[in-house]
DNA sequence: GTCAGTGCAAAGCTTTTGCAGCGCG
DNA sequence: CGCGCTGCAAAAGCTTTGCACTGAC
């Protein structure tokens, strides 16, 4: 909680993206923003709604699911769908970004950056047909954890 | 478009399977995997359950959900998730396969290879902590005919 | 005061499951 | 002639939508 004016943090920047865009400030979005803030990696619309009620923040989870098309269609954050369920993580206004690794036995999602697949992606967007917005790479595999 | 096979087609690859791995045959299953060896990319449960349908073949919904779900685990159909809904498609049994490129405007889904995307992504198999046995890639973007 | 934003509940979709009957082996 | 396969219907997620109300501007 106590770092706040080295640099402008994601849910700053979210927040006057949203104002810019000539949204309102209403309580539940801002919950959301906050609270996708705080995550590293990617969340599932009930993990959002599931850790604001937590925090004693009574957001209904029709809002959470509105907030993030919003957000979603606004490219703040990136939507990526793991085994059918979507999830959601702040999408770095750098353009920098990563992908995952899906844990097949116990669930668990970790995250990678790789060059040179970004590479090879980017190329490939040039020589097709389609004008190319974007991409989702999933590998699916056994953590170390589960492989023991 | 003459289908003058001198090599086994899928389809019989894959009854073949199915029964050395001590199943029956039953008819809406050989139906379901008649119906995936025609299909040159991948479907939607629902899709095959309706060309089905069309075909006079009256094949239970569940029974396609039940068939997929058991090729898949044979590893004789490969499941990719676009937006959120499960498509199927024969699974190569020499090991070559391809990936899509989903068109946000008209949903269109078209395939390509791509070497290049293949060794990234087996170098960072390699790389990586965990076991990958697999990838899911899709693209996403506009293609030519929305384009304009 | 107006209208975007919100919460709740109900509906919508995809997918799974329970169960009784049929038919392959 | 037993047990796997099938169809139907109901249930189980995840997500969206309708509606009335609240609160930001």
């Amino acid at each position: 909680m106590g770092d706040s004016t080295a640099h402008i943090t994601w849910s700053d920047h979210a927040l006057a993206a949203l104002k810019q865009a000539g949204h309102r400030t209403g309580g539940a979005r801002t919950a959301v923003v906050e609270q996708l803030g705080e995550q590293s990696c990617c969340v599932s619309a009930q993990g959002i709604f599931d850790e604001l009620r937590d925090q004693g923040a009574m957001v209904g989870l029709a809002s959470v699911y509105r907030s993030l098309e919003l957000l979603t269609a606004l490219k703040l954050v990136h939507r990526i769908d793991i085994d059918s369920v979507a999830h959601y993580e702040p999408a770095d206004p750098g353009g920098e970004h990563h992908h995952h690794v899906v844990c097949d036995r116990c669930g668990d999602v970790a995250a990678f950056e790789d060059p040179p697949l970004e590479r090879a992606l980017d190329r490939l967007a040039g020589r097709l047909k389609h004008e190319v917005s974007g991409h989702d790479v999933v590998l699916h595999g056994t953590c170390p954890k589960c492989s023991r």
